[in-house]
Parts: structure tokens; sequence; C-alpha cells
DNA sequence: TGTCTGACTTGAAACGATTCAAATTGCTGG
DNA sequence: CCAGCAATTTGAATCGTTTCAAGTCAGACA
């Protein structure tokens, strides 16, 4: 029945070839000593392999060569809808670079977390990307990372100190793109639901926002102004701005947009004012933030801010892979942090006032 | 800057605590021999191991006991909305078991599935999960896996022979689910959006459509019946139910409901029929299959067959699991082919029939 | 003929754990 | 006083690669 399949180890490959096994290994990983390899010496060597179906033992090569082919992907939480699209592009980079991605869900817990960075390292990984907006990580967590020689970056998230590399939207200028589109649809009662305190986008969302209104003479009127709760679960969001939203409703203060801290959010506002018979776009217009997949998709479709998810997942990878070969190479070399550019995504559920409705 | 931190190895907890690395071995492992070890030893050996912090080398021990504690998980594409709670659910699970999950994402194309797969075996993954709804892979493929050992399973589609364990939802009782609940509430017009035929979920849905409506005399009309076209994108289904929808009703035959292969077909159609003036649920009840996260979400909230997406997920871990013990204890060990029961969610967009409005 | 160049190839030592057969030790009973 | 036993512990081989210092060998040159 199970005819057990004997491993082809390299030894093998060089019985057959009638090499030895180190000559087999120079030339199947063409390292430097191939130079020197006879050109039909390495034709009949790789002949073998292929013949054999030999396939090199990656736990094996790790022994002596240090190198485990593989990359830790933390993930905060893949429940939430901004973690596919980056996932995705970690993916696909970690692929092009032939490294395997071991993939670790923290739940949102810390101790998860610390117990699944244990793993990591127990299997070895090169390089560990971390996706999360929140902030209770040891930072000495992560800066021991760097001690054992792991290169590591964030994505949506940033770690004081100079030992991991990040990559973020930039979140002021973010801010900044959705209140201007409101404001050039001609919306000046418009409502803001900001982010929680915990997460580290929150800050320079709001201060984008500010920045603009102080720069066009927008007043913010404060009682328009409210702000989700810290909150772990991933698509609380929803919920707290479905809630929020029926609050703001009930002060009945007229306001002609909603501006939501990021999409999931939105999409509680939509719920909350539709359901108290607000049509959107016609009678309030609502525009989100991060542009998840469902963004678009939804009825209405939902005007917001792209973040380039996929693009930061891929310019994470570089970071780490560039940080591995610099350590291989025994180069120096420094962290960076990047800020990706948003982009305002005009869909359905933003519309210019009409000239009288102001009031 | 960065103090290296030199690798506490298993002879250095032998020299910490006076013993040799084999009774560490031993004691660390609570391998069998570990019955024999007194009590006062273990003792120290563990102490030594923690002050050291020290941390076994997973890929050294792998050389040796052949478990590498790994797993492959074979996503067909993350991109996939349904995909998401499975991997959530396979991943809590290998959690548990303290596997750790290396993840390949196929991207619906058969090169990147076997170079992926080539790359699991040099990793060496005692087990394989195959996340996927579609059936262009090699049997042969799978099928070799149970040659080198490694136990298989799928999620979401079945693999002929006897070689690979399989998880899915019932796809008869949940299309017999659907139909049931419009009929209930009264829909007798009822336009049917039938899977693409590639999908193997398409066909037993269809059959438990037609064996309900033929037990309860409902007529299905075929002019109400389109089909998807074949398309590999993840969410090419939105586009599609959003275009078929626009040619049914091209065709001004009425109807009351319309019975969608998924929910991304769903979401799709309800776009169109919105487009076109009628307004779910007043005018049209729509449902739809899966319970993707984003059903919950949208507006109107879909109404939907729930797949128990991450109970499958524990539950090909459980499978694959339990295989990887059995050959371990060199039992005797088949395949099994789970069918998880669907379940009816009621959202908000279906609706009783008024009794006039039939007409 | 003997030595010296290249031009190739390889032996043998790691890497860090696991695994048994075998060693050690201290008793116990004859 | 010693054989034999039970209770612990360990030596040494092994897993499949990589890595260099060192080997071989043919021909060139003096």
């Amino acid at each position: 029945m199970s005819g057990k399949v004997k491993m082809v180890t390299m030894r093998d490959v060089a019985q057959a070839s009638g090499f030895s096994p180190a000559t087999v290994s120079i030339v199947l990983n063409n390292a430097p000593l191939a130079r020197y390899i006879a050109p039909a010496t390495k034709k009949r060597i790789e002949e073998a392999a292929k013949k054999l179906g030999y396939r090199p033992n990656a736990m094996a090569r790790f022994l002596r060569s240090r190198r485990s082919q593989t990359v830790g992907v933390m993930i905060f939480d893949i429940t939430d809808p901004f973690c596919t699209p980056v996932l995705r592009g970690i993916e696909n980079s970690l692929y092009q670079s032939s490294y395997v991605p071991i993939f670790a869900d923290a739940h949102n817990q810390r101790t998860r977390f610390e117990r699944y960075l244990e793993m990591l390292l127990e299997h070895h990984v090169e390089a560990l990307i971390v996706v999360a907006n929140w902030l209770f990580v040891d930072i000495q967590l992560l800066a021991d990372l760097s001690k054992r020689n792991i290169t590591a970056a964030t994505i949506g998230w940033e770690v004081p100190g100079d030992s991991v590399s990040s990559v973020m939207v930039d979140n002021e200028a973010g801010g900044r793109l959705a209140l201007e589109h409101l404001y050039h649809l001609g919306h000046r009662r418009i409502a803001f639901i900001r982010g929680p305190k915990m997460l580290i986008d929150s800050g320079p969302r709001w201060k984008g926002i500010q920045k603009f209104a102080h720069s066009v003479g927008l007043e913010i009127d404060p009682s328009l102004v409210v702000q989700l709760p810290d909150e772990l679960e991933a698509n609380s969001g929803f919920e707290g701005g479905y809630r929020i939203t029926e609050e703001l409703l009930e002060r009945k203060k007229k306001f002609t947009a909603v501006l939501a801290f990021d999409d999931l959010t939105a999409f509680g506002a939509i719920r909350a004012l539709t359901k108290a018979g607000v049509k959107i776009p016609e009678h309030c217009s609502v525009v989100g933030f991060d542009d998840v997949p469902l963004s678009a998709l939804a009825a209405p479709s939902l005007t917001t801010v792209r973040q380039p998810l996929e693009a930061m997942g891929n310019m994470a990878v570089n970071l780490v892979v560039e940080g591995i070969k610099a350590s291989l190479e025994k180069r120096d070399w420094s962290i960076s942090r990047h800020k990706m550019t948003p982009e305002l995504v005009i869909r359905d559920s933003t519309r210019a006032m009409l000239s009288a409705a102001d009031d």
C-alpha cells in the first residue's frame, strides 16, 4: 500500500554521478567554488540530481549554513480585513525571494504573541515581519531580535529605538485627503469619528484633519467630534461606528457628512444612518479610511482613503531581505521608516452638497 | 552595538547542570526514558535550561527525530474572503498542538502550487492542508504525499482516491436550506444563479435546490436559471453576479427572489438590482451561501447559508494531526471525508412576500 | 627526469539534537 | 565477599549538509 519513498540524499546524488558529496554541494548551490568545477562535472551532477529527484533538506542545510529560508510573519488578527492584502503582499514578495513564510496570528493577545515569538525563534526564522497597529508589545521583545541577528519590520505600527524598520501609511496626509474631499464637495457641517487613543494611527489622522480645517478656515464643531473607545476586537470598528453614530444622531445636531476613522467604522456609521432613515449619499456623505477589500463591494460602495496595503507588504519584505543580505555580508545596515502615500478613492458614499442644502 | 547573543545549546545546559547531553535531551523532551530519571536530576536540568534561556533548535531536532513541528497550509487564493475564517481555524488548532503553519498561497496558479509544494517538501512539513474549491491540481501530486508519509487534508474540495482526507460543507443540504427559506417566505418566482461548472460545490447545491423544489412541487422556470462562467479570480463572483443579474433583468421576466450561488455573487446581484431601482428586500429577496465575514456588515446584511468555516479549519487540523500520530506509532489509519452541516442565517436581505404581491 | 603549475576534486570536521546499547553505582541476598 | 539486580546515567553514532584546507593529476617547463 504505502510504499515508503526513501529520501534521496546528497550522498545518493554523489554516488550516482561518481563525485563526492562536497562537489555535489558546491555544484547544486552554485557556491563560489563552483567557478573551478569542470562544466562536464556540473552537467553530470545536475543530471543525476534531476534523475533521482533530489530535494535538498532544508533542515540539514540550516545546521551548517545557518540559513533557514524562512521568515516569520506575525499578524495581530487575521480577522481584520486590513490584514489580508498586506499578507498577500508579504507572501508574494517572499515567494520571489524563495523564502517561505511561517505564519503566526497573535489574536491580539500578548501572551500568544510571546509564545509565537518563541516558536519562531526555535524555527530560526531569518527575519520577522509584524503586522499590527496597536502598541502593547514590549519594545524589548523586538529589540532582542536584533541581538539575535534577526532583522525585523513592522507594518502599520512603529517601535521606538533603532532596531526595527517600519512601514506605515502617511496618516496625516490621509486625514487631510479625506477632509479635503468633503470640503470640496461643499460639506461644512461634518461629523468626525476619531480613532481609539490606543491606535497609533488615530493621532496623525486627526492632526491632518485639523491642519486642513485650519488652512481653509473650516471650524470643527466639538459637539460633532466623537471618539471610538479602545477595543481589541478586530471588527469592533463596525459596532463602534454604529453605536457612536446613533449617539451622534440623538444629539440632534445637524451634519451633512461623516468622516470616519476607518472603513469598518464607516460601515457602522452607514448602518446607523440608514436605520435612522438618512440616505447615503443623498442626505449624508460618508468617507472611510483604509480601503479594505469589502469597501468596493458594499452598497453603497465606500469613498475612502486607500492605504497601499499590498505594496506595504512588499516593502516590508524588501526591507528585511536587505537586512538579511547585509548581515550575511557583514555589511553595515541601518533600519528605515517608510511612510507610504495614501490615495483618495472616490466611490458612491459621498456626493456634492446641493447649494442650498447646507442649512 | 549589536552584541551578538551566542546560541545556548543543549551541551551548555548539560555542562551547567552537570549531566550529559543525553540526559538533558531525555528530560527536556520528557522522552519515555524520563521515567527512570531521578526527580532531583530533572529539576536541576530544568532549572539550568531556564536559567540559560535554552531554546531547542528545531532544525537540529528534526535531523534526528524527523519531526519538524511544521504543517504546510496551502491556500488557493487568500484574497477570497472564504479563506480568512478557515485560515483562522487552521491556525488556532495548529497552535493548540504546537505546530507552526508554513503558509503558501497558490494565487490560483498551478505552477505556483507546484513550486510551493516543492518548497514545503524541502522544509519537511509533517502534513499538508489545502484550502481550495477547484479541481485543477493533479491528483497524482497529492497522492505522492502519502508515499512520502505526509498526511494531507483538503478543505472545500475532495480528491478521488483514498490518500487524502477532506472537509466540506454539505452542499446539498445547504442548497435545500436556502430554497426552503425562500419558499417558506412565500416566494415562488425565484431566480437562480448557479455556480461555475468548474467548482465542485456547484453541482450538489443545485441538486439540493432541485430536490427541495420537487418535494414541494415548486416549478423552476428555466428562463430564471443562469449560470456563472468559469473564472479563477477570487472576487469574480461579485462581477459575475452583477452582470448576470443585469442580463436577467433585461429579460423582463418577473421574479421576487434571487438564490445566489455564494455571498459574493449575491452582493453582485444586489448591486445590479439596486441600480435598477429594485429595493432589497422590499421588492426582491436575496439569499447567498457561505456567510463570509462581510455578509454581516453589508447593507443590507445578507441572509445566507453559513458554512462553519472556522470549524472546518479545526477539523482539517484534527484529521492531519491524527494522521501524524498514527504514522508515528505505526498504527493503521485511514482517511476520512467530512461533511459539515450548514446553517441558515437570516438577516435583512430576505423578507416574506406580501400575500397579494406574487402577481 | 623531476618539479611546478594550474585545474579540479575531496576528506573530514562541524552544526545541535536524539537514541539505544551499554556503563556505572549502590544494594541485596546467598 | 561476590554475583546479580535495579536504578540511573551516558558514549558514541547518526541525521544530511556545508566548508575549507588539502589532495590528486596531467601536462609544461627546465
